[in-house]
This record gives C-alpha cells, structure tokens and sequence, in this order.
DNA sequence: GGATATTACTTGGACTTCCAACTATCTGTC
DNA sequence: GACAGATAGTTGGAAGTCCAAGTAATATCC
C-alpha cells in the first residue's frame, strides 16, 4: 500500500478531470468502487488468514454450505458467484488441496463435475465467518442505511451487466 | 463470465446467509461492491482495446496529464492511486514497452525514479477518454444522483482506511 | 564523519481473474 | 442411429494486485 495523503485523491482527481473533461461525477463514482473493492478485500482477507483463505474461496465455502447436500457442479457455482469457469476451477483446486472441498462426479452427467464440503470444511465454516462478521464483511464504517443504499444502487448497475433477469 | 439467472444472486445469498448469521446487509454491501468492480473494470477495459490499455495502465497516464510536465515519480503515482509499489513498477513497465511512458532518471535524488509522458502517451490521451466517457466510465446505469450518493457513501468507507488524512 | 535508519524502486512469488483453445459428453434433429 | 451443435470442465497464458526481500541512495543522529 501507499501512506495516507493530506487529501482525498478522488476529489482531487475530480478537480483535475473536470478541468479538461466531462462525466466527472460519474469518475469518481467509478474510480471509488474500485479503491473500495481492494479495501473490502484486504480487510476480508486479512481476518481469514488463520484458516489460510481468501475472500474469494470463503465465497465458495459459503455458497457449498447454502447447498442442501453441501454439494454443488461447478458450473452452477461460477453463475451464482459471477465468476468465469476457469476461476472456479482454480479456486475447487486450491480449496482441494486444502482438504475443505473435494470432487465427485456427477451421478448421472458425465461431464459435470460436484464439489462438494469436505468434514474439515464444514467445520470451519462458522468459525470463518465469525471472523468475517467481526470486520463488518470490511464495510464497518457504513450504517446500516448505507450499506443498504449502496445495495440499492449498485443493484442498478448490476441489473445492467446481465447478472440477473429484471 | 456466466449465464444469467433468473434471480438476483446477491439477494439470494442474504435470504441464506439471513438463515445462519447475522450482518446480512454487510454482506450484500461488501459483495455488491466486489461485483460492481469487476463490472466496471470489464467496460472500460473494453473500450480501451483500440489502444492496447487496461484501466490500470489508462489511470498511470491520466495521472501523468495531470502533472504540470506530464513527470511524476514513481512513489508519488502510487499514493495517488492508491497502489502499492510493485504495482507502479509493474504498469510502468508496460506502459513504456507500449512507448506511452519512458523512465527519466530524478535530477537530483538519485533513488527516484520518474514517469514521463512521451508525445505517444500525450497524443492518445483525449481519445482514449472520449471512449471512457462514452461509457460513462462503466457507470451508465446510475445517475448523477446515484454517482454521488456512491461517492459520498463510500468516501466514509475510504476514510476509515487510512486512505487520506480527514 | 560514520553508523544507523529511512526512503525509492525492483524482483520473485502467490493469488485471482479473464480469455481462448481443447477434450469429453450430452442433446436434438433428420 | 449418426452427426451437428451445445454444454461442462480443464489447461495455458496474460494481466493486475499484493507481500517480502533485496539493492541503492539519502537522511538523521551522536
């Protein structure tokens, strides 16, 4: 990382933009959620590192518990998560060889392959999450009301990338 | 990416994560911002293509505009951006194998390195925003309104991470 | 003035993400 | 039933991000 400025960058980089360009509001929107992603994510996986994960393989453990078997193809994952095919076998790689997750193969298509919760990986699941829920999932300085107007808009945005139909 | 879903994966996830934990409207903050990068990364990405840029590399030479000579030390780029150092070496080192950048010895501190615009790197700029803009910097669902909100909202988020004095 | 600490940048490695290409398997149609 | 097309997953490569360690040069302090 870099040492804290004696002012904020994207106002600044506001004031530098408007002077030659337009949209700057929509500039700074954008540049915002960018920085605030690497935020939310250094936080997350700074208090998932006694379990050696990240935020995007406690995603998947996350998502392998909501399964009624704890047991999910690999491509259902990719779409609920929003994540190409070969990121989810990367990360059902890692999570492998870590022992949370394993791979069976589907009882009756050949081609698809489960993951599915391991004994190891069941078990940590809360224990991680508590740790996740201590930092506010890395939004702690957001009420609730903003954390909910943010939901609120960045689902407009989504809407928009064909995540989901509306 | 994915296919769509019927659904809204993000709502889907609190009513489950409702079920087990608590902090359900972090969780869809944190996350609708995770997925809101990765949208926004993928439209401006794509509308850089004709110049061989990312966002990345396109936000080093929209700093670099700034700068009176278009001359910023490396360090410099890399609290304004909010990047850690290896992350400036790395994009100037593409930038200047792209011929947008070249390294220029600091006059006097003999440890500094400095990024300098070439006349290549000057000469796209305006275009390479026009594209940008078109887009609205991957924000056009939201209005002005919604850009501001976002801004304003996670302005606090940044702030509690030592982004910027205040 | 010299030893120590700090600062600036680079390098190598880990991680995540994507794309494109490839293999294997299933589906649908004639 | 066979062939074309769709679907599922993997692999290899590119890009960006970070951290930790290393090199070089400047600052500080006694």
């Amino acid at each position: 990382m870099a040492r804290p400025l004696p002012f904020d960058p994207i106002e600044e980089a506001g004031r530098q933009w408007g002077k030659r360009w337009t949209e700057t509001s929509a500039m700074q929107a954008a540049t915002s959620v960018m920085r605030a992603q690497q935020i939310v994510l250094a936080r997350v996986d700074d208090v998932l590192k006694p379990w050696s994960l990240t935020f995007a393989r406690y995603e998947v453990l996350v998502l392998l518990t909501f399964a009624k078997q704890g047991v999910l193809p690999l491509g259902k994952m990719g779409d609920r998560l929003m994540l190409h095919q070969a990121s989810v076998t990367n990360l059902v790689d890692r999570l492998e060889k870590q022992g949370y997750v394993r791979r069976v193969p589907h009882p009756t298509d050949r081609r698809t392959t489960l993951a599915e919760l391991t004994k190891e990986g069941r078990a940590i699941i809360d224990d991680a999450t508590a740790a996740v829920v201590s930092v506010s999932i890395g939004v702690a300085e957001l009420t609730k009301r903003d954390q909910q107007d943010l939901h609120r808009i960045l689902k407009k945005l989504r809407a928009g990338a064909t995540d989901f139909e509306h």
